[in-house]
RNA sequence: GGGCUCGUAGCUUAGCACGGUUGGAGCGCUCGGCUGAUAACCGAGAGGUCCGGAGUUCAAAUCUCCGCGGGCCCA
């Protein structure tokens, strides 16, 4: 800097910015200085803060609920690094899975598994492995436009072989310890597809259907049957009663035996000899007994569980179907045990809501009946192919599709005597969404993982992890976690990460073996694997192994896995542990036996967060995998979001046509108005904007309205009144040449409306710590913007304007510009997680362009700063309060004033404030502010009548004189203590012409604006009025011109009404004609300097 | 159908864990005021069955139960 002639410190601002392109300039700011990268790498040495990216898909366009957690991790990160933690952040791209399957299907026009093997796996999944990326340039895109800060250069990729063999090795893990087996699983499953939905899928297909709803009466055998004991069941799916294995009881719930006569004549071989029959009924269910007419009388009472310990056995309705004892899995059933079938168990899921409290079980047909049949050790029985049609296994109905032949089934009872009732049923019931057939629940074979053993290990590690919010840790995941299934692991599907593991081909051996590494599956092929092999199928199918027990070939399962799993390796499979041990720091060398340091460092994670909806997807894999292979919870911080609905609602999804496209949120009206009426030339377009909107609109753990209109809002309130405030001061500082690097002023040698702001500051910066640290961020974005509309612009900034235009060296000019500069900087550094932009912007300027003197305190960027820290010592309570005690004070007087009809501009005698001496003594100090405020000569106290309990103050008390009472107005401010004030509203001839004089000055002021004038630009006043404003305007010359910069002020004698701006040669002239109240007054400005 | 969660003015919301002045704000609306930082601000006004019902209590937006509606997860 070498001429310091006009030394401005700061580059000059305008007052209307277009945010859309600032932010596009501070993103090139950050591309040429690496400004990311250097706030990463700065912090390297430091505690780290662990964070691990929840991978997206990008085979869809972003939508506003992407956005919503792009821009909390950004800001929690960008918070942590701030407060010193090293941050490393590695993006993740999940690519497996049905979904992506669905979509290539879609576009190929494939409609089942067999027309996909059809078209070719090899194909197929290159399409697959194509599509997931397809969007990555809008992903890319959006997230660098809204700011978020991730390393999306070396992002982990889950169908990276270097990926999949971390999972390879996690799933060996599991499997050493015994935890990955092979059983069967109740699915639901489309027979005409012949491939098993996810409940995704499922969920899209339910239909109100009727059903028939049969009462079925099974036979008790018992030594004297006479009368015939029957358990009475109801269904509403017949063609299960071919499967059936047992009944399931309430074990606490009172069941009855009643009589009955037999109300159903058999058409042919039934019980002969009986009348009656006695059935065995839930107590609370004897109402279906009725209403056919039927009369019984009840024989006996006793619980559920009575008939289980009695070991109930009934006689099987059909005879067809073979039953089984194993679950495709010897391990778990050993085979001496002796197979348990057609007997009454207990379980709790049964209820007494439908049906007769005794529940028909078949475990290949229901999930449930599945789990219960197991942890019973029943049979299994499976009458039905994977084509949903009966086998050979029951002649009478085979090759019949299941949903056709429950007609058959109902009239086969009904023959044999078992058929109690029958009737329609109403009910949901889930179709294929893809080909509309009904879906079946089908006992498929899958491999599991064991996590119903790993239970209490899994609620342990539940114990060290934080949820925000808390309801979740005990709620809706503690239950999910407490009532644990094994994690069905496998899929019978093409694009996901395959399944490692092989099994001998020789029956006689049947080994199974689990490859953990890319070397052990070269060193176990049967023929030399080339270089490179692509982990997917499917060439791995190919890759055939040789048995070590055996030595005959080995060939891998087909299926690949849930990619759930693949997600939830991520804290491993990321840094493709445990295979690179070198390269965590830069010269490592590789050793054997080394650790795999990035992986080791940066578990567990300190913080995840995504939306709600991954309670039981992301949060639940990464827990899951987590649990079974090291024991630990994966991460110790959860931050569970809500969801963007649109402007009614409703979910955002693309079947509803209502997501609102985040391109088109940046496009629109961002220069121009956008004609729609309510565009504001910058009212949309900026990503701070949509920040600040998601951060206070409302708690990011809930649900939120998504309203453009709404950033719109937040665009005009906040970000313009930051902004204003930030150009208020450049403006002015420029004009002073105030010097942010020289010599500070002590705090407590400032204004007290000075230490006021620092004292709020410094409050606001220990408030806004503690809500982050809990993560509550709306709570601290909403505090920063109280804080900067309220406090910051309207009232310091407000308040102090003229102690920012006094022209020569002032003290108390320097203290009000050091106050202004010190706290937009920080707010600046407090705002900068949330809005990475603006922040920036306005710290190149006023610290980074600006402080040539102290280069210590000159970053390069507000993201390389330290979060600023409250100092204590400079918050006064006290102070605070009394400022609120006057503010309230203003009110009071203000609303006085508007009663008694006189304008805050005409200038009054005085205000009596009437308070206890406690509040006297603390207002005393900011007097100078109300009476500023209220426009009055004189502010006086009084202390409230010693004594007095009823606060009812009188003038009398105050003013001697009878006469002068009648000018005043009182207000009450504060009921409880009776606090008030007396306002004289008679002003004298004195404070009249100043009042008018004020007017002048004000209409004069606002025809400066009108011409756009510079601040500093001087021009020449003529007026023509009546004798009194002349008299009052000579008065007061000396104050016109100082308040307009007027170098001379002259009296024209004739007015001739116009109102127009005139172009002379010597510069522009402005005519106005004024009503002031009553009076008429002309004034015109003359500019002196030519633009 | 089940579990969890939310439901306060036309809209967005604070207050609710710990029951106790007259349920606060902002946007929008009406009137008035202020203003050479502000597309802003200030004062007054209109606008509330605090989703509905029942219960506990001297007292419920707040606690309990039952409904209704939205959302998520599961069936």
């Amino acid at each position: 800097m070498g001429e310091e002639m006009n030394m401005q410190y700061f580059k000059k601002e305008t007052q209307k910015i277009d945010f859309a392109l600032l932010e596009e300039e501070i993103l090139e700011l950050w591309d040429r200085e690496k400004t990311f990268e250097r706030s990463v790498e700065q912090r390297k040495g430091c505690d780290k803060f662990i964070f691990i990216e929840g991978p997206p898909t990008a085979n869809g366009l972003p939508h506003p609920g992407h956005i919503l957690t792009r821009v909390v991790k950004d800001l929690v990160l960008r918070y942590k690094t701030m407060r010193g933690f090293h941050v490393q952040r590695k993006a993740g791209w999940d690519t497996h899975g049905l979904p992506v399957e669905i979509e290539v299907e879609k576009e190929l026009g494939l409609s089942s598994k067999q027309e996909v093997e059809k078209y070719g796996i090899e194909r197929f999944n290159q399409r697959c492995k194509d599509s997931v990326f397809r969007y990555e340039k809008e992903w890319v895109n959006a997230t660098k436009r809204v700011g978020f800060w991730i390393d999306m250069d070396d992002p982990y990729i889950t169908f990276d072989n270097a990926y999949i063999e971390s999972v390879w090795w996690s799933l060996k893990e599991i499997w050493d310890k015994g935890l990955l087996y092979k059983g069967h699983k109740v699915v639901p499953f489309c027979p005409r597809c012949e491939t098993t939905l996810s409940t995704h899928e499922v969920a899209q297909g339910y239909q109100d259907v009727e059903d028939p709803s049969i009462y079925v009466k099974f036979r008790v055998k018992q030594e004297s049957s006479s009368p015939p004991l029957y358990l009475l069941a109801w269904t509403t799916t017949p063609w299960t009663l071919l499967g059936n294995i047992a009944l399931a009881v309430h074990p606490s719930q009172t069941y009855v035996k009643v009589k009955q006569k037999q109300k159903q004549k058999h058409e042919q071989k039934h019980e002969p000899d009986a009348e009656e029959e006695v059935l065995i009924i839930a107590e609370a269910r004897l109402d279906i007994l009725e209403g056919d007419g039927g009369e019984y009388e009840i024989l006996e009472r006793f619980t559920g569980k009575n008939m289980e310990d009695l070991n109930l056995k009934y006689e099987p309705l059909f005879v067809f179907a073979k039953i089984e004892g194993g679950w495709g899995e010897e391990e778990r059933v050993s085979s001496d045990v002796q197979v348990q079938v057609h007997k009454v168990i207990t379980a709790d899921f049964v209820t007494l809501e439908e049906g007769t409290g005794i529940v028909h079980i078949a475990p290949a047909f229901g999930e449930q009946d599945y789990e219960v049949s197991r942890q019973k050790k029943l049979g299994f029985s499976q009458p039905v192919g994977s084509d949903g049609r009966f086998t050979a296994e029951v002649p009478p109905l085979e090759g019949i599709f299941v949903k056709d032949a429950d007609k058959l089934i109902i009239e086969m009872l009904k023959q044999d005597g078992k058929l109690y009732k029958e009737a329609l049923h109403l009910h949901s019931y889930p179709f294929c969404w893809r080909c509309d057939s009904p879906l079946l629940y089908y006992a498929r074979e899958s491999w599991f993982i064991a996590m119903e053993t790993l239970r209490d290990n899994l609620l342990a590690n539940n114990e060290k992890i934080n949820w925000y919010p808390a309801h979740l840790k005990y709620g809706r995941f503690g239950d999910f976690l407490r009532n644990i299934k094994d994690w069905a692991l496998s899929r019978e599907r093409f694009w996901g990460t395959p399944l490692n593991i092989w099994i001998c081909q020789n029956t006689g051996c049947g080994q199974r073996y689990c490859v953990g590494s890319v070397a052990e599956l070269r060193e176990m092929a049967k023929t030399t694997l080339y270089r490179e092999i692509d982990l997917h199928r499917p060439y791995i199918d190919d890759v055939v192994l040789t048995c070590n027990e055996c030595g005959d070939d080995m060939h891998r399962v087909e299926d690949v896995i849930d990619c759930w799993y693949d997600s939830g390796s991520a804290p491993f499979a990321q840094w493709h542990y445990p295979f690179e041990v070198e390269i965590a720091e830069e010269g490592m060398r590789k050793e054997e036996g080394k650790e795999n340091l990035k992986f080791t460092e940066n578990f567990p994670a300190h913080f995840i967060t995504e939306a709600i909806d991954q309670t039981r997807g992301w949060f639940y894999s990464l827990l899951g995998v987590s649990t079974a292979i090291f024991d630990a919870p994966a991460y110790l911080n959860v931050l569970s979001l809500g969801h963007i609905l649109d402007e009614k609602g409703v979910k955002m999804s693309k079947s509803k046509g209502n997501v609102v496209e985040m391109n088109e949120l940046f496009e629109t009206g961002t220069r121009t108005g956008t004609g729609t009426g309510t565009g504001t030339g910058t009212g949309t377009g900026s990503a701070d904007a949509l920040r600040w909107y998601l951060f206070t609109a409302s708690p990011v753990t809930e649900d939120i309205r998504f309203s453009v209109e709404a950033i719109r809002e937040k665009q005009k309130k906040f970000l313009n009144t930051l902004w204003n405030s930030y150009f208020f001061f450049v403006t002015y500082a420029n004009i002073d040449e105030f010097n942010p690097g020289k010599n500070g002023i002590p705090v407590e040698q400032r204004n007290v409306i000075d230490r006021w702001l620092i004292s709020r500051l410094n409050r606001l910066n220990r408030d806004v710590i503690d809500a982050l640290e809990r993560f509550e961020i709306h709570v601290a974005a909403r505090k920063i913007e109280e804080f900067v509309i309220n406090d910051l612009s309207n009232w310091y900034i407000r308040r102090s304007r003229r102690r920012f235009w006094i022209t020569e060296e002032n003290f108390d000019k320097d203290c009000a510009y050091l106050t202004l500069y010190e706290a937009i900087v920080s707010v600046c550094k407090l705002l900068a997680p949330f809005l990475p932009f603006v922040s920036e912007h306005i710290y190149q300027n006023l610290v980074r362009g600006a402080i040539v003197i102290d280069s210590e305190d000159r970053l390069e960027s507000v993201h390389l700063c330290d979060y600023p820290s409250p100092d204590e010592s400079v918050i006064e309570l006290e102070l605070e309060e009394s400022m609120e005690l006057i503010s309230k004070l203003v009110e009071a007087g203000r609303r006085m004033r508007s009663d008694a009809g006189i304008k805050i501009r005409q200038p009054l005698k005085e205000v009596i404030v009437i308070c206890s001496k406690e509040k006297r003594e603390r207002a005393e100090s900011l007097a100078e502010i109300l009476k500023e405020e209220l426009n009055v000569r004189e502010v006086r106290f009084d202390d409230l009548p010693v004594g007095r309990e009823d606060v009812e103050v009188t003038l009398a008390d105050l003013v001697a004189d009878e006469g002068a009472r009648s000018n005043y107005k009182r207000a009450m401010v504060d009921v409880n203590d009776g606090t008030c004030l007396f306002l004289d509203c008679c002003p004298g001839k004195n404070l009249i012409e100043e009042g008018l004089v004020r007017d002048i000055v004000r209409r004069t002021q606002g025809m400066r604006k009108e011409l756009d004038l510079e601040y500093t630009e001087k021009i020449e006043l003529v007026y023509a009025c009546d004798e009194e404003v002349k008299e009052a305007i000579e008065n007061f010359s000396d104050y016109i011109c100082t308040e307009t910069l007027a170098v001379c002020i002259d009296e024209k004698k004739e007015r001739d009404d116009r109102d127009e701006v005139e172009d002379k040669e010597d510069g522009q002239i402005y005519w106005k004609t004024w009503k002031i109240g009553k009076k008429v007054i002309y004034i015109a400005i003359k500019r002196t300097e030519k633009k």
